[in-house]
Formats: structure tokens, sequence, C-alpha cells
DNA sequence: TGTACATCAGTGAACGCGCGTTCACTGATGTAC
DNA sequence: TGTACATCAGTGAACGCGCGTTCACTGATGTAC
């Protein structure tokens, strides 16, 4: 299903480092990483990226400011290490709710899959605008992101194409691209079989871009006063547009699976 | 058609201050305050809304920075006028670009509303992400924003009530929504007539974070290596999208006007 | 098992910077008679 | 038209706060022989 599944694994991220620490000391090192990281999501999540601190973070771990640097060579490497953490849970949870689902039944895989994105962000809104928000004024997310950005829209992908693969996508009815259009999505055609077709890869784009874009609206507040706040109503809207995604790429509800 | 239109005026709000400074000083006043939140937006452009600073915009005016003060009674208040300035900008953006399409060509005019809004944003990123990325913390954005930030989501629900009316909707085949999906569109039910299908209502709401999700992702860079950096094919795929939208709340391009 | 040396965690002071906001004050502009 | 008073713009110093990062240093932990 071509290189979506260039997705790097997390476990095999922290492999890179000594699998397990010996000593009391790397114990202790990866044990104060973490605190240093947990902290640093926990002051991201009252002042936002731009007010996360390497002062307010020692201070609350009751070490000397110039300590930090033990762990965190700066400001900057700390939030790259943070983005790419959230990324990955964010991953996880989505792979992992798609996973209990009978692998027949692509709408429910895919719906099981975006509403494991929205709970995840919902419960951490200032780890999701630190992924999905404004950018972070004077950062430049490094590469090493970029993997883990992918996973969800990949896996979003792969429900797809392997919902194709089983004939069991109901094609809307589009007609080819425009040259322009077709032309703009030469980038990613490489992640995709060749029988793929053009209008579906510009859905999988929208559904993605759609999704993100519901869910910062929810997120962000913006729906306050226009979509009734009872969490119950929230998710039946949200239910419906999952519905019109997955219609939009083909993937309809209680199609009939292979018996 | 409801009560879309309560859309503040943005002359009308100009209005309230006296219409024309008559004195010098109140000639200066007025410049000076333009000046300043010039020089904010400016700033936020560099700095993001986080590094918005009153001592930077006294600086770069070359007065103290407790002069700013006479002009602007908190950091706050400069944030919520620069945000309301450019929502009505936005706004105002839009609503001219639809205005200069013909009214029976409900494609055209949608089109028209979505791209204007688009090479706003696109001109003018932070502004852009003032209003739809992450919150600022600690600032809780006041009710005298919510006119100004109604003006688009209004205007896109307005070309689609009309064509109702005008009895030039493809009705998407929707059936009718589920009763808590339909609870949930409750605070916003007044802003349409009754005859109003629930499934449109719905349709508007996704067309419109929808939008803002495409955007988000172009203007925040995060469709760079997925789709085409250039110009011309960004557009082209945005064509698509809008082609999308528009036929999911039953707006078809190309449907025949009334002759 | 014991010793000598290297590694590393953590300290506290310092540098140099920025911010929002207040306050007492000067001097110019506007207004009422 | 001229004068007396009120209004207002703008100053500069100050308060109290925060930040990232560096540096020389102490003392504990680890390692090679």
């Amino acid at each position: 299903v071509g290189r979506w599944d260039l997705v790097t694994d997390p476990a095999q991220q922290l492999a890179a480092k000594p699998s397990f620490p010996r000593t009391a000391r790397a114990r202790a090192r990866a044990q104060i990483t973490q605190e240093i990281m947990a902290a640093g999501r926990r002051h991201l999540a009252t002042d936002g990226p731009a007010g996360l601190s390497l002062r307010a973070i020692a201070r609350e771990l009751g070490m000397a400011s110039s300590a930090v640097y033990r762990y965190v060579a700066s400001r900057d490497e700390l939030l790259t290490r943070l983005i790419i953490d959230s990324y990955n849970e964010l991953g996880v949870m989505a792979e992992q709710a798609e996973q209990q689902v009978a692998r027949e039944d692509f709408y429910g895989r895919f719906a099981a899959a975006c509403h494991a994105v929205r709970d995840w962000s919902l419960a951490h809104p200032n780890d999701y605008a630190l992924l999905y928000g404004s950018p972070v004024p004077g950062y430049e997310a490094p590469e090493e992101t970029v993997a883990a950005a992918n996973r969800v829209p990949a896996l979003l992908a792969s429900i797809t194409l392997e919902a194709m693969a089983a004939g069991r996508l109901e094609p809307p009815a589009d007609s080819a691209l425009p040259g322009p259009a077709s032309a703009a999505l030469e980038p990613i055609r490489g992640y995709f079989a060749d029988a793929t077709p053009e209008p579906l890869m510009l859905g999988m784009l929208m559904v993605w871009a759609s999704l993100f874009g519901v869910l910062s609206f929810e997120v962000f507040g913006r729906f306050h006063q226009i979509i009734d706040d009872a969490p119950a109503l929230r998710n039946a809207f949200f239910d419906e547009c999952v519905r019109r995604w997955a219609r939009g790429v083909g993937i309809v509800a209680g199609a009939a699976p292979a018996t």
C-alpha cells in the first residue's frame, strides 16, 4: 500500500537509546527526563506554547534552572520532543481504536479512528493546539516530526485504500481532475498505487483537512453557541460529519460486509 | 433569511464615535490610533499574538511606552480591536467578491466568497492565525467580536439559503438527522427558516469548518510536500475543494441559470 | 575488593534582555466667557 | 478678539516581574585497573 507505512514505530525510536537503563544514574536520568517532559506538557496546557519556559519547569521540579540543561539542549529542542511525543500519542490512540474493529468493517474502522482522534484532541486541547494550531513563532519544526505527524492521515488513507483493494468502495461519481488539480497531487502520488483514482486521493486530503477543521473549531471553542455544548450532542454532530467524510471517499456505513 | 443579517456594519461601528474629527487634536488622535493598530498588526505578523507588545509598538512609533495608554486601555483591548478589525476586513473582502457575481449564479457566488477568504488568509497569515489559530492563552474574546466573526459563515449560509429559495439547490439525498444530531443544532435553529432541512444546516456547518480546515493547513504550512507549492496548482486544488463543498450543500457548478 | 580517575548531575550567581502598567509631571491644544 | 481654565498628549523614571543561556564550581556516581 505504498509508502504510507514509513510511519515510525515509537518503540523503535526509544530503542535508539540503550533499551533499558542499567545503572542508577541512567535510571534517574530517564525518570527526570520524563518528569521534565510531563511538566512541559502541563505548562503547555496552561500557558500555551509561547509560554513554555524552562525556568518554570525547573521551578516546578525543584531544581536550578540551569540543571534542566543537563537533560534538554534548549527550549526549542524540548518543544520538538513534546511535539513528537504528542503526535505519537495521538497516532497510537487512533491506531489502537481502529485495530479493535473487525477488519472488513471499513466504515467502523474509519469512524473509530476519527472518534479516537477527537477524544484525544478534546482531552488534550493544548497539545492539540501545539500540533494543529498556529505555528509557534520563531520555531521551525524539524524533519524528525513529520513521520509522527503522518500517522493519522496514513491511517485514514490506509483504511480507504484497503477498502478499495477489497472492492468495497462505493465509487463517488467524480469525474477526473482537471490538469492543474491533478498536477497539484504530484508530491504524494508516490504514496499510492497507480490504480488509485485521483479524485479519491483528493478526497482523502479533504477528509484529513476537514477532520482537523472541525476539531479545531470544537477544541478552540468556535462552536460555542452554535452547536449545543452537551457532549452527547456534540458527539452526534461529529458522527454525522464522520458519515459524510466517509461517504466522500466512498466508504458507506452499513455496506454489506463480505459473507 | 433569518437572523444572519444581524451582522454589524463596520461603518456603523465607526459611527459610534463622532463621524469626522473636527479639531486638530481629534484628527491627530484618529491618525495615531490607526498607526498603533497598524503597528500592532505588523508585530502580529512577525511575532504572533503572544509576542504582541505595547512597548514594541511604542518604540516603533517613537513614543514613550506609557504614551500608548492614551490610546489603548491595555494589551488585551488592543488585541480585541485587532481581532475585530481583521474579522471585518476578511468579511468585507468576501462580501465584495461575492457581490461581483451575477445573483443567479449561485455556484459562482459561493466560489467567489471562498476564494476571497483564501486570498485574504494567504496574504495575512498572522492575522489569520489570530482569528482561526490557537486561542491566545489568558485572553478571552469578548462578545463584541462575534458579530464580525459571523460575517463569513453568514455569507456562505445566505448564498445557500437564497439558492434554496430560488429552487436551485440539487437536494443531496440526505436522510433526516438522527435525534441527537438534530438536537445539537438547536442553538442555530433560529437563524434559519423553518423549512430549512436539517441535513442542509449541518452541511453548511461542515462547509464552514472544512473551509477553515483546509485554509489552516495551507496557511500553517501543513500541505508542504503534500500538495505542490506552486500557487496555480494550490489554487486548482482549492477549486476542487470548493466544488465538493458546494456540492455538499446542493450547489452545483454550471447548473442552468433561470432563463 | 580497593583505589584513582573520569564522568556527570546539580548549584547559584550572573548577563542581558524583555514585558505591562502606574505615576507625577510638563506643555500644548481646546473652550467658555 | 482676548483671557482663564480645563482637557488632554506625551514624558521618563520606576516597580516588579519574567525569560534563555552561560559559567565556574561542588560532590556524587561510575569505571578501569
